[in-house]
This record gives structure tokens, sequence and C-alpha cells, in this order.
DNA sequence: TCTTTTTGTCAATTATATCATACATTTTGT
DNA sequence: ACAAAATGTATGATATAATTGACAAAAAGA
């Protein structure tokens, strides 16, 4: 998998730390940081989460155009 | 969780069936039943595959506005 | 009506997301 | 320079997504 970005601008762009958006969302800031650096492929539920935090949308936030899995 | 009837119908739409879509995202027919009643919690990535196959987005198929979880 | 497909569901097993704890490094603030 | 906060990683344990196999009920086609 590869980096997420999108979520850590958003976050940034939101002036909170990953342990910030980790307490926000309910889970573990080791799991954030999975997330933005891509070793996780996280659950839906918590993307659902995150992107109510940041105020973006899931298309905006999870979405790549060019995946090949 | 509540199911996902929005996911139900497009299927529909492209008249798939559940075993149709589970061999277009390589997951099993259980897997795609448990995700439209609701049982399970997937993965995004599941979600775009998922997605990308009945030609629609994550806001379109995986935004719920009032969730409580 | 009969046959086939689709759906719903169950149990046991496997794979993996997430947790909890911990430590080193980097960045930020003073 | 020093202290504090933030980040990057690592490990073992736990929860649950997903698999495999199987069977019954419902829907669809002939």
């Amino acid at each position: 998998m590869s980096k997420n970005l999108k979520l850590k601008s958003s976050r940034a762009a939101k002036d909170m730390s990953q342990k910030d958006l980790a307490d926000a969302t309910g889970v573990t800031r080791q799991t954030i940081n999975a997330i933005e650096k891509g070793d996780y492929n996280p659950s839906i539920k918590l993307c659902v989460s995150i992107c109510k935090v940041l105020g973006k949308t899931l298309d905006q936030l999870f979405w790549e155009e060019d995946e090949d899995e």
C-alpha cells in the first residue's frame, strides 16, 4: 500500500497531532500512524470517523484513482 | 450496524448476483452478503474495489450521514 | 410443477486490523 | 542547549474480517 498524504495534510490543516486524531476517532496513535504510512488497510467505519473529524468526505481522503491492489 | 441498501440496489442495477460481485472483487459470496446485511465492517480497500466494479464512489455507497457506531 | 439460481445463515478456521506497552529519533518551544 | 511534544517503529496479545464448506429457503426460468 501507499502513503496517505491526503490524510496527513488534512490533519495538519486542522493542526492536529496523530494523537489528537487518534483520541478523536477512538483508536490509538499507532493506528493513525500506520494508516498514514500505508501499513494498514483500515475499516470503512474508521475511515468515516476520520473524515468526520477532519471535515472531509471518503472520496476526498480515501479514493485513489490509480490503484492496482 | 445497519443494512447497506445502496450497495444492494447498485448491484441489482448492474444485474449482478452477490456471487458475481464477490468474484469481481475477489472475495467470497458470504462476505458480500455480510456487508449488505451490515454484519461486517469491511476494509476501505474492499469498499473501493466494490465501488469500481459498480461504477460508484465511496461517498455514494458507503457514506452514512447519521452514524452512531 | 420441476429445476436451477440466488440468497440467507451457520460453524470452524485463517488472516489481519487494532491494542497495549515500550523505546529511539525527530521536531518544536523556551 | 535543554525540555517537551510528536513521530516512527517494534513486539506480543486480542478482536474481528474473511475464508471454506455446507445446507435450507426463496426467487427465477423452463
